[in-house]
DNA sequence: CCGAATCCCAAAAGATACTG
DNA sequence: CAGTATCTTTTGGGATTCGG
């Protein structure tokens, strides 16, 4: 499988590749004089890497796109994941505006958590993305074997 | 803006949501009497969102999107990363095949680090997910500023 | 039942110095 | 030039405890 240089000149559009400047924030980092803050705010492109990155929100998402959960079956759901953890990725989902709590004040009190729009929006490219891990998964095994093999 | 429940009600397709059951490790992990390996292997998922969740591979990719790039010059284009953890992601993205590495054995040495057609495929679905950050920036900016505002 | 607060460990990643 | 080796700092995340 002798592979040739890759010539297709363009596979990123504009918009994206100028978001991914962005990504890095080293230019506003080396000009601002005191770096009020590190502005994550003005990221687009960290802010939802940052959650599709982490263990668990896209893991969350995709439970609630399913439908809305309480705290206590979101957790069994889940699985193996800490109340801490969980608590700390719903209120993370849920300062982005992907995610919304409402709590009815019953006794014992009970929590709803639930996609929003936007939350819903957001898992559409998250999908394709995941479609495409799935299709590709068999070339990067074959790829990991090979280079595995020829250099331990 | 009073927001309603999105009743709209499938978002993944059966693949995706397949492929994100297998994200969660819990099961194997419960099963395994000695858990050989943490199967990281088996997951496309876990595979692909490590690249992308990490802070500096995507940007790498981008970069290499553009034209093929030595590692001195790729190091000075992204900015801030450091040569160890330049080669490190490298290494990641060479060992799944997104990425390719040729040796010129002048002297001094050169590398060329380019794109393989994996990972320009790679590129696409991301794409569309940094475009879908893009637009909804906006939107993610604005619940945060909600949400901090009314609970500080 | 839902969560906040604290402690603590292990992994990730930056800085620095050295090598073929 | 293109890395490797080592050290230190930072971060992520589990366990536990407490409160409303």
């Amino acid at each position: 499988m002798t592979r040739e240089h890759p010539s297709n000149p363009v596979v990123l559009d504009a918009t994206a590749r100028q978001v991914l400047q962005v990504f890095s924030e080293k230019s506003t980092a080396l000009f601002a004089p005191e770096a009020p803050v590190p502005d994550m705010d003005n990221c687009p492109v960290r802010d939802v890497l940052a959650r599709v990155g982490d263990k668990w929100s896209l893991l969350i998402l995709v439970t609630l796109s399913q439908k809305p959960h309480r705290f206590s079956a979101l957790q069994r759901q889940v699985g193996d994941i800490s109340k801490r953890m969980l608590t700390q990725s719903l209120r993370m989902l849920e300062r982005d505006g992907l995610v919304s709590r409402q709590v009815f004040p019953t006794k014992p009190p009970s929590v709803e958590y639930a996609l929003t729009a936007l939350g819903e929006a957001a898992l559409v490219p998250v999908a394709a993305l995941l479609d495409w891990a799935a299709g590709a998964h068999d070339d990067i095994r074959a790829a990991r074997r090979r280079y595995d093999a020829e250099a331990g």
